[in-house]
DNA sequence: GCTAAAACATGATAAAAATCATATTTAGGA
DNA sequence: TCCTAAATATGATTTTTATCATGTTTTAGC
C-alpha cells in the first residue's frame, strides 16, 4: 500500500506534532527510538520533508526538527506525495494504460470507487486533525 | 498497492481465463507477449500458480497452461494471496502491531473502512466473475 | 523406446528500496 | 572568534524484488 519509507514519515511527522513547537525541536536521535525506525533513515527522509516545506528545522546547537503552524495546515498526503518515488497510489490496478471510467480494466469499477474516497480523505485531513485525534484519546500512536 | 508480480499474475489468469479451457492450451510464450511480461519472468508466476491450483497445466508437446472450471471459481484475491510476499493488504497502514477498532491508529479510522470493503469484493469476485464482464464488453483488458 | 516440445526447478544477475557511514555546513554559547 | 552540537549532503552497502539463463523432467506422437 505505502513504501515503508512514507509509512516511517508520517509516523515521525505526528512525534512532532505530538512533540514540537516553533521552540521545541527534537532532534533526530530522540525521533528514531520513539518511532522505532533506524536513525540514519529517518534522518535523511526528515531532510527530505524539510527540504520540501512539510516540516521546519534549524542547525547547530539547539537545533532540530518541529512543526511550524503552517506546517500542521498541510495534508496527510503531502507527506505521501515528498516521499513516494511512484506516484501509483492513484492509478490503475493492474498499470494499464488505458484505464478510466469510460474504458475500466477488469478490476477498476472494484477498487476506483473506494481507492478515490480514500484519497480524498487523505487529502482533506491534515497533520493538526489528526495530532488533536491523538491527544483527545480518540487514536493512539503508540511508542 | 500491489507488487508488479501480482499485477502480472491476475492478467495472465484473466488471459487464460480468455484463451484457454480444458483442451484448449496455452504456452508461456503466447501468453508473454500479449499481456506485456517477460517470458522467463511470467514462466515463474505461472508455475508458481500451478503448484498452488490456482491455475492448470500439463506438459509436453501439446501441453501449457489453461484454467479448469473449478479454478475459474477462485477469488481474484487468491491469486494475490500465492504471489504477494508480504500479506499486508489487510494490516495497519502504519504497520503498528496493535491496530484495530477498539485502539486505531491515527489513519485507521480513514482507512479501514475503505480497506475492508475492497477485501471483500476482491474476496468475492472470481476469476469466471470478471472474464464474462470483459467478454460482455462491461471492462476491458487491453492486449 | 526415441525425439522433441512443453512445463518445472534452480540459481545467477540486475534494479530498486532500505539501511548505514562519513564528511560538510550552520549556528549557539563561552 | 572558536568550539561544539546540530542538520545537511553525498555516497556506499545491504536487502528485497524483478529479471534472466540454463539444465531437468514429463509426455505426445512417431
Amino acid at each position: 500500500m505505502l513504501s515503508k519509507s512514507s509509512k516511517y514519515a508520517i509516523k515521525a511527522v505526528l512525534f512532532l506534532a505530538l512533540n514540537s513547537n516553533d521552540n521545541e525541536k527534537v532532534m533526530v536521535k530522540d525521533i528514531s527510538g520513539p518511532i522505532n525506525v533506524p536513525q540514519a533513515y529517518i534522518a535523511k527522509l526528515l531532510q527530505e520533508l524539510s527540504r520540501k516545506n512539510i516540516i521546519s528545522s534549524s542547525r547547530g546547537p539547539k537545533g532540530g526538527f518541529y512543526l511550524s503552524e503552517d506546517n500542521r495546515k498541510q495534508s496527510i498526503m503531502s507527506i505521501v506525495d515528498v516521499i513516494e518515488v511512484e506516484k501509483n497510489f492513484n492509478s490503475c490496478m493492474l498499470s494499464l494504460k488505458k484505464c478510466d471510467n469510460e474504458k475500466p480494466c477488469p478490476l477498476h469499477n472494484i477498487v476506483y470507487p473506494y481507492r478515490s474516497r480514500l484519497l480524498n480523505r487523505l487529502n482533506e485531513k491534515t497533520i493538526e486533525n489528526l495530532s488533536i485525534e491523538i491527544k483527545s484519546g480518540e487514536t493512539f500512536l503508540p511508542l
